[in-house]
DNA sequence: TATGAATGAGAGTTCATTCAT
DNA sequence: CATGAATGAACTCTCATTCAT
């Protein structure tokens, strides 16, 4: 009886962790469609905790504050952005297809995935407190050195090279430019989300373009 | 009497038309050097009027609302933007080394001259309101258009021709794209002004390079 | 095999009475703590229930709500003072010697065991509720009437009276104003632990000096 | 006619530097009547406000925050009670009937006009916040400085001597814990106003009756 | 025109208390 | 009995905006 009675103990305790990361979950998708419709000095407090059904206290019970919740939200993306298309730079075996693929996934997977996501990225996120701006410069600078290791490694298996290391530097900053335009262009303000196909060709055509008139 | 009179209240109309014109520029000029430092909702209209050694009152005959300061600022600052560098892409003999041109131009002389307005234009403006939102979208429309229209008679003058029109516009937005990560990058996240010569000439070649390989 | 039952039983509820009474000390103590050391408003129930290493659901098991649990403090700590100091005033065989001990044990005894409770009764039950304010006055009350009838037996006893039974209460009260500003100066404000014995000596010096001084 | 000018400006501004200082001050007495009554934390700045009959912003402009206004009021009244009784603590030829006189200041006069600045000085300013007590802390340093001086001098002045320095130290917070005591006792408690004359009269009696003791 | 005190809606945040499990 | 997630009223504080002088 008793292994039993720990058995259902263990049970409710799973369950309620379930309900645990649900919660936090519903609060978080809550505050993603509202940053990213209305902006996030736009939201209240109270919105996100009437769109996710439930009190104002709760929201306060799985985030430190409002600025927590946008830094959380941030933190998720950027770890979903990197896990998609990061993993084609940290390949041993880099060569600029892996870079061009990188591309391709990035207009045809991510953006067609997580519209919400990507307002996030590039619009709410960009200036609003000093503590976020810390994770995006962390952000940013990972993913450039992700695609700076990516280049410097392709060059070396690849057999040629880049003027200096600078440029490399130069390189990575512009693709990550590009990726963030087209998105700010094509995705928020007119949204073209049908012709994303050819844009995102075109885009890739174009940086691989410039990545390989720097090549030696 | 009267014509002296006239003559008088004349140079006392023009006095008093200087003087607003400079308190309008004094008000401007702590605006931006208060958001582009503390950002713009850290910044209230009470430390702009402190700053501008007005009273608040003053602020609000000048100027509609809070928002309103940021969109002439930001009105300002595209003017500037296209006085400097959009000269390149509307003449008509128009040809690749104008777009070169352009961006030698941006980083060499925009940049270094005006890091408030770089600060404003990039990270300010950027998801605070509806309105600003439109302001930002038209400049952005309008220098892309400038950038398309050059690259589109470059090609004719030069006889060659673009994979499509569309293609131009992702060209276009390209090359923006890597002016604005080029700054957030370099001039804003890091301070790296003093190698902004390397850094720009570098960030040249690239976009050469991208337009290069898209021609035909 | 009835009897077997109702033993363990009893047995059951002996030690489950005693972990309730454990529970109860473990939670007042935790408050105690807190209450010296933050203050009443700047703790939490959760802080309390964290210390104590219970949930919060539990403290509310054990106490009525926050203020009870000051409360039960509260006359935990008027009991033991009572118990410490009080005997001296209420022996038959009253004298000013009673009155000089229950000083010297005051100041030696109860100020140097309990730092803690010191803070709670001389700080942090004061001005702080309705409720509270009653405990504070009955206790006041009783311990002035108490050094009251000790000073009237005292005069009775050693054959000399004070002028009125107005100024029996008086001089009941100012002992008392000496002992808690004596702790609120030289404990809670400046530590001057170390120099305790002294400082209550030369405290009980003086008032008995100001009995005498009022004896006719 | 630009004197005249002058002088109605010059008006203009002290009329409203007077309503300022009305301003302020109606704020000041809305807060200490409420926080006399119902207690610091019992009063909200929306009842401070609505009691003054001005808006909250108002209290804010003119107050840093809520701690602030229970500072301010403080000071106030610990700047009269020094005003007051400190005086005759600073004479050079100090005496004890001069510490005598400060005693009967205080009852009579202070305690008689002020009520309400009583329970802040005696309630509410005890256990609120570190800022506050640290000005509670100075307040009675100085005050029990001045007794010392004042006894220090009186013993020289009258040819006697105190023990040591510490002693002095003991005395003088001994008599401040009179006072404290009575005050809270006899008119926070109970109110017995009326048989002030009477209870301050025997409190003085009692504490020159410690200091005499004292006295070699 | 310039001033700056006054406004008050609205925001973020806290926390004592409850109650289903 | 114990738990701890959920509640929501209440609070302090901010700040864009107005308007009498």
């Amino acid at each position: 009886m008793k292994s039993e009675n720990r058995k259902i103990l263990t049970r409710s305790a799973v369950r309620r962790q379930r309900e645990r990361e649900e919660r936090y979950q519903t609060i978080l998708r809550a505050a993603e469609s509202l940053f990213a419709k209305e902006g996030y000095h736009q939201t209240s407090i109270n919105q996100i905790a009437d769109l996710a059904e439930v009190s104002v206290g709760t929201v306060y019970f799985y985030f430190k504050n409002k600025e927590d919740l946008l830094i959380q939200l941030f933190e998720e993306i950027s770890y979903l952005f990197r896990s998609m298309i990061g993993g084609e730079f940290k390949k041993r075996e880099a060569s600029l297809e892996g870079i061009m693929r990188a591309g391709h996934l990035f207009f045809d997977k991510f953006c067609s995935l997580y519209p919400d996501k990507l307002a996030i990225l590039y619009r709410e996120t960009v200036g609003q407190s000093p503590a976020l701006a810390e994770h995006r410069q962390r952000f940013q600078k990972k993913i450039i050195g992700d695609l700076q290791g990516a280049l410097q490694r392709a060059s070396e298996n690849m057999g040629f090279s880049f003027p200096s290391p600078d440029s490399v530097e130069v390189i990575a900053v512009s693709i990550i430019g590009i990726y963030d335009c087209i998105v700010s262009h094509f995705l928020l303000s007119n949204d073209r989300t049908q012709d994303l196909k050819v844009i995102g060709d075109d885009a890739v055509s174009f940086l691989m373009g410039g990545i390989r008139s720097m090549c030696q």
